[in-house]
DNA sequence: CTAAACCTTGACGTCAGTGTCAAGGTCAAG
DNA sequence: CTTGACCTTGACACTGACGTCAAGGTTTAG
């Protein structure tokens, strides 16, 4: 199949697609005018690279995985491809911790700044004693 | 203060705080010279960027705060600002529900993984079974 | 034949915060 | 006067995954 239809069945722009095949996740073959040629295993391979991404893997990171990824079917992982996936669930694990450390400081700045208004607004209504009835 | 001195008196990059400069982040006067002229008080504006920063605000986030978070030292928060930290909390906290969802999903596929591979294992030993002892 | 729809490669734009180089002005010490 | 440290502005480099435009070739339906 040509690009637009691998598009189109994947829901993957073409421009990505070529993207990805750039970076060396998928491979075509051509026809006489050049056109990228795609045979019915490249929709399960897409799918596959989307999956990687969303799980956090860089086409880079992708590329750097071997075939036994792709000739599986996506279901079974080699020993490379389980240790790529440990590593970067630690490096997920690590960005929430640092994210939580960054929501747990804004969270102790709203604390101080509320406790702030509190004491202005006794302050306040102290002023407002000493000057009303 | 020239830039150097403001520089390492805040561990800030010279480059850095010339950039926060033409965020308008930081104010200067100028020497007869054109060099950049800082007050006292740029040493607690330049770490009260950096700050800001770490708490995840880009700059021109934090160039859309008014005076008032300079004014008060950094402690108290004006409403606009308040409203900035509230609005950066939840999006920190979506980015976080993010991240927990694609480590589950990661620990998902190695849950499948290790499976597939016990069930692999108990098909070997089966195998190995039928043609050993 | 022609317009529409599809394909090709190449290359710049995006977002953010600098690092770094260029090319030069300024100033204090020797 | 010279060296070296410090300052100036301007502009390109980098990361990543594409979007988008350019300029053109191909195919298909009418």
């Amino acid at each position: 199949m040509k690009i637009g239809e691998l598009a189109t069945r994947t829901g993957v722009s073409a421009r990505a697609i070529r993207h990805y095949e750039k970076a060396g996740l998928l491979s075509a073959g051509r026809l006489l005018n050049g056109y990228r040629d795609f045979g019915d295993e490249a929709v399960a391979e897409v799918k596959h690279v989307v999956r990687m991404i969303r799980l956090g893997f860089s086409l880079e990171e992708i590329a750097t995985f071997p075939a036994c990824m792709f000739t599986g079917g996506a279901a079974v992982l080699c020993p490379v491809a389980l240790q790529a996936h440990r590593d970067k669930l630690a490096e997920i694990e690590l960005l929430i911790a640092e994210l939580e450390e960054r929501r747990d400081r804004l969270l102790a700045t709203l604390k101080a700044a509320a406790q702030q208004s509190a004491e202005a607004a006794r302050a306040a209504s102290r002023t407002q004693e000493a000057t009303g009835p």
